[in-house]
DNA sequence: GTCGCTTATTTTCCACTGTCAATGAAAGAA
DNA sequence: TTCTTTCATTGACAGTGGAAAATAAGCGAC
């Protein structure tokens, strides 16, 4: 069965025209002049393409907001009209989907999540199909349609392809997911990896922007790292790249799952920290939000946890930007709830082992809430949905 | 001063154009239909690119050669005229200088070196001239003008600029080479960082020839890393990536000249691994001759420190298979010879620390003779040839 | 108020690229 | 000999995006 036909096609059937609409999308509203000169091409070019995508209604013009150059006639401002089309981006993780409607500009209209009763591809399918059910009905309520679905999954995702190779908390292997997706929901969907998609969204939305190199790492339950190199985000030849939670820190550290020792994550991971906690302080902790508040509430041990977990990120973020030379590292994750208790040993620690003018690399913070995974899909959602063509 | 303009300008002025050289020059023979094919490009474009570069000389067109396929007209194949210009390759150390003079293909036909006296960038640049004025009198004898020179150096590069940023090597900083070459030799001149410039090669005419993402790790005095992304030699924000010798193998391992323990260098460096077995073995030993050839005369406990280098090594590139998912790394360097000490561990390390698919990445190695860096060199200029425009 | 200056935007060509479809070439097969 | 197949070439052509000129719209000087 043919994946289901897109129910409109962006009108940018060029590739200037593709990169003048992501340049207004990125840098918010802007004078056509502002956008030739960004974009690298002439004025004529950009009003030409910028026509038919205000005439279609993604593109509008700001009357009200004009500038005034010092000198000169008055500029008009062009801005992306968010409320043009909607979008959906689901995240899907062991025990739960979290799903979000956002806007052309990626900014979240209604947000929702289910729990998800087992594992089996089915299963995890009749749930989307029910929370997406439920996004579509909310999105009647803005009169405009939802152009796309995107969904992230942790693991091996191949996104050419739509299928999830490996993905080892939902214990799948080699699952068609957007295909299948996109029978029962009967959207265009787009598959990708989770960090790969939380990229995408800093590369169009957030503090990415305007970078051609630089590495989203996330901390949380596990260490992840999205790059993107040449201004692309990096895939890897096997759908696998960014991995960066098993770097060595000291291999005599704490055994990792993975079989080894001193990993980063064994250092830096959610439950490797309140395990470690626990250990340390002698109080049995279940999850890493009493560790936290153990560290907050002075302990010296859980204090150290913390501290070493910096550290060991610090160098992690290190090891990148030795070898890709970024222009900035976005760290971000769930973990960021921790991150006072080790910013100084992460700037510390990648200080002392950034190489040379590696050093030089900026350094950012963003917290994460949960949603914004799910906002992530929706950014791959959207992409797809600006470079159909491509 | 400007930089001298070149003697000629090659006549590919599409991107196109230079595409379709570009795949003639790396895979060998082909004829018209094939190249379109790999290009992407339709059979006429292929006529139509390929005939002025005819003209010129660039590429010729193989009569006695013709290839018969099962069926249908048979083709004529068009290849790379080698003979049809010079480059000059020139890699610079500490106290060397080693030239090559290559054609159009990069086959090196002469190569030379000189010592350097002192590292002062006024008597780098008056060995330069000199070793550049032998090989061009040597050029004088093909009777076909020579149309760049690269220059390669460890450090901190930026080839845009034609700069060296920062080499510790020569202990310069921000010296416009390029610039001051291109003076003194009368050359167009490009100017990269070293392990950048074996990566070019590597991509143009080795290993990494048709794939769009691999990574070069050279074993050495140092080690180093080139990285090809979405089909770009990775150059990073600040003129540096790559940089992996200081990857921590194990944080309680040998002291590193970097500050730190345990890092991939000091396990696998040249002078630290001839430092170890001098250690280990109680002989005093100058270079790292001396303790390859203890261990090939099997005394174990040198052989035990190649082992522990090869171990750090997978490690290394298990390191950059999962953070960037190559297709392929190209294992090089003068340490090469001693590659029979190492190589199970080198397979072993990397299987035990790549994860999933990452571990599907194929390692091959490529013998390294020193001159190869200077054709490396020669192959930036062959880029900057081929590449002029943009 | 008009003129001249400046910058933004649009319009009007126009060069150029690469594709399409038709044609010619050069085998081997029927 | 004719047909089939693949390679190569040609000429027409549809887009692309740029250059330059024209138009728009403020500001300040007079």
């Amino acid at each position: 069965m043919p994946p289901p036909l897109r129910a409109e096609v962006f009108p940018a059937h060029t590739p200037a025209a593709s990169q003048i609409f992501t340049t207004v999308l990125s840098h918010g509203p802007l004078t056509r002049a502002d956008v030739a000169r960004r974009a690298g091409l002439s004025a004529a070019a950009v009003t030409k393409a910028v026509r038919p995508l205000i005439e279609a209604g993604y593109l509008v013009e700001d009357a009200d907001a004009e500038t005034r150059p010092l000198l000169g006639r008055p500029a008009s401002l062009v801005r992306v009209d968010g409320g043009r089309a909607l979008f959906i981006g689901v995240k899907i993780t062991g025990d739960e989907i979290f799903g979000v409607l956002t806007d052309l500009c990626c900014r979240i209209r209604v947000a929702r999540h289910l729990p998800l009763p087992t594992r089996a591809p089915k299963a995890v399918l009749a749930s989307l199909a029910e929370l997406v059910r439920e996004l579509l009905t909310e999105a009647d309520g803005f009169g405009v349609p939802v152009l796309g679905c995107g969904i992230a999954v942790a693991g091996e995702v191949d996104r050419a392809q739509g299928t999830v190779r490996y993905s080892p908390f939902l214990e799948w292997r080699d699952v068609p997911l957007a295909e299948l997706a996109a029978m029962t929901t009967g959207l265009p969907v787009t598959v990708d990896n989770d960090v790969r998609a939380l990229t995408v969204a800093e590369q169009w939305f957030g503090a990415g922007v305007g970078l051609s190199d630089f590495a989203v790492v996330t901390v949380g339950a596990g260490i992840g790292c999205g790059l993107v190199v040449h201004g692309r985000v990096v895939a890897g030849a096997h759908s696998v790249a960014g991995e960066i939670g098993h770097i060595t820190i000291d291999s005599a550290g704490p055994p990792c799952h993975c079989g080894r020792r001193g990993c980063l994550q064994a250092y830096a991971g959610d439950a490797e920290i309140a395990a470690r906690v626990g250990e340390i302080t002698g109080t049995p902790i279940t999850d890493s939000a009493e560790a936290l508040a153990l560290a907050h509430a002075g302990h010296p041990g859980a204090r150290e946890v913390y501290a070493r977990a910096g550290e060991a990120i610090g160098r992690g973020i290190a090891t990148v930007a030795n070898l890709l030379g970024p222009e900035r590292v976005i760290i971000s994750g769930e973990g960021l709830a921790a991150y006072d208790l080790f910013a100084e040993q992460i700037r510390d620690a990648f200080t002392a082992t950034a190489f040379g003018s590696a050093a030089h690399c900026d350094l950012v913070t963003r917290p994460l809430p949960f949603e914004e995974w799910a906002r992530g899909a929706a950014a791959t959602a959207i992409r797809g949905f600006v470079r159909a063509d491509r």
